[in-house]
DNA sequence: AAGTGGTCTAGACCACGGC
DNA sequence: CCGTGGTCTAGACCACTTC
C-alpha cells in the first residue's frame, strides 16, 4: 500500500487487514495478545472508536477474543463449522488422497422437480453429471450435479475430474458462492448403488440433496449426493 | 429484557429491546421501515453513534436489514437454521401433535465412551434415559439421554414425559445452553429398533450423536437419536 | 434537495483484571 | 494502582437512494 494510492478503504478495514495479517503470517499466535485499542489507535493515527470498530469486526469473524480489562487475544484456530466448501476443500486439510471419476455428463430437460429447485422453468435444460470419489480405490460417495445448461455450456470433462468445481465455478465463471441448504437423510442401497459401492443391496447411505445459492441468493446448483455411512460422518455445529 | 431495569442496562440495549418489542407485537412487520438512527437519537436522547450501535446488533442478529441511503427495514421472518433447538421447540412452529413416551430411565455407570465424551471419568455415573417421539401413534424418533447423575438427579419422570428437556435444564437447574455438535450418519434397523419402530428389519435410519454443551463451554449432554429416514429430515444451512 | 446509513473525531467516564 | 475493554457524547463529512 503505498502513499500515492488513493486509499479509500475505511481506517477500521485497514486495521483489520493489518492485524489479521500478523495472525497469517504468524508474529501472532493463538492466546497472544493483539495490539490495544488505543495503542492502535495512536499507531494508525485514528481515533478509540474507530480502532474499536477495527477489533469488534475481527471478534465478529471468531479472529480474536476480547477480554474486559485483560486485553484482546488472538482466538484458538477455529474448526471450520457448518462451512460451505467442496470435497475437495474439506479433504485438503486431512491429507487423505481421494480421486474423482467422472462417471457421465450430458443435458437433460426432463428434470422438473431439480429445475423447481433452481427456480427454473420445468423443461429448462440442465447439465447433468455425476461423479464418483473414491479412497483409495474404494467407492464411498456419489454425487449428482446440476447447473443451468446455458450458463455452463463451456464446462469441460477434463476440469471437472481435475479440479474442484468450486474452484472452477469462482475462477472461470466468476459465480461468488454464498450458501448452501441441505436435506439430510437416510436411505438404503438399490441394486445399481450397491454395485456402484461395492456394498449389499439395502446398505444403508447416507443422502443429502443441496440446493446452492449464488452471492445474489439466486440458487444455481443442484447436488444429490448419497455415501457410504460407514466411511463418511457428518459433523454439525448449532448454536443456542 | 424487561422495561423495569434501565438503570445498569447500557442505552443501546434498552433502544434494541424496544424495538425488538415493535416487532414482536406485530407493530412493525417484515419489510417495514424501522425508526431512522437520527430518531432514535432524539426519541432515546442519546448520541448518533449509541443509536447506531442498537441497529447494527439488530442487523447482526438477523432481525433488521440496513440498506444505505434508504433505511432500515424489518428483515423477513428467518427460518431458524443451524439452532439448537428440542424437539418440542421444533414442532412448536409445525401445529404436528408430537407426543413423547418415557421408556426407560436410570443410572449407569459403565458408560466409558460416553462419559468421555462429557469429559468425565469412564466409570462416572451418568443418568440416562430413552425417550421415544411419536407422531400420531406411529413412533418415528428414539432418543436416548445420558447426563451427569449427581447434578441431575432431581430429575423426574414426570417432567421428562410432560415438558421439554431444554425448558427443564434451563428453568429449573439454571444451565446455559450454548451449542452442540452433531455428528450424523446412516445405519440400519437392528430386530429391537425394527420392533420399536413398527419397520420392516434393515430399514434405513437417520443417526444423530449429539454432544450439547454449556454456556462455560462444559459439555453436559450427549444425545442419541435414531429417526425413521421416511418420516424426518434435517435441514442444514452452510456458509461459505 | 432531503433523508438515510457509513465513517470518523477527540475527547469522557465506567467496570473489570492483574499486579 | 494502571491498563484494558465497554459505553457514550456531540458533533462532522461522505456516499447513496429517493423524490
Amino acid at each position: 500500500m503505498s502513499i500515492t494510492d488513493q486509499d479509500t478503504t475505511p481506517a477500521y478495514k485497514r486495521i483489520m487487514s493489518a492485524i489479521q495479517q500478523q495472525i497469517d503470517f504468524g508474529e501472532l499466535k493463538p492466546g497472544h495478545a493483539v495490539t490495544s485499542e488505543r495503542e492502535l489507535a495512536k499507531i494508525h493515527g485514528v481515533s478509540l472508536m474507530t480502532a474499536r470498530h477495527a477489533l469488534a469486526g475481527l471478534e465478529r469473524e471468531g479472529m480474536v477474543e476480547r477480554r474486559r480489562g485483560s486485553g484482546t487475544f488472538v482466538a484458538p484456530p477455529k474448526i471450520h463449522f457448518n462451512k460451505l466448501m467442496s470435497y475437495t476443500e474439506q479433504m485438503a486439510g486431512r491429507s487423505l488422497s481421494v480421486r474423482t471419476r467422472l462417471l457421465s455428463m450430458k443435458v437433460i430437460g426432463d428434470a422438473p422437480e431439480i429445475a423447481a429447485h433452481l427456480l427454473l422453468p420445468s423443461t429448462y435444460r440442465l447439465l447433468r453429471f455425476e461423479r464418483l470419489r473414491l479412497a483409495g480405490n474404494e467407492p464411498f460417495a456419489l454425487e449428482t450435479c446440476y447447473l443451468p445448461a446455458e450458463e455452463f455450456s463451456t464446462l469441460s470433462r477434463d476440469r471437472l475430474e481435475r479440479g474442484s468445481l468450486f474452484s472452477v465455478l469462482e475462477n472461470d465463471y466468476g459465480v461468488k458462492l454464498s450458501h448452501a441448504d441441505e436435506e439430510v437423510d437416510a436411505t438404503a442401497a438399490d441394486p445399481r448403488l450397491a454395485r456402484t459401492f461395492g456394498v449389499p443391496h439395502g446398505f444403508p447411505l447416507l443422502r443429502i440433496r443441496e440446493v446452492i445459492y449464488s452471492a445474489q441468493s439466486r440458487p444455481f446448483l443442484y447436488v444429490l449426493g448419497l455415501y457410504r455411512a460407514d466411511r463418511h460422518t457428518l459433523h454439525i455445529r448449532r448454536f443456542r
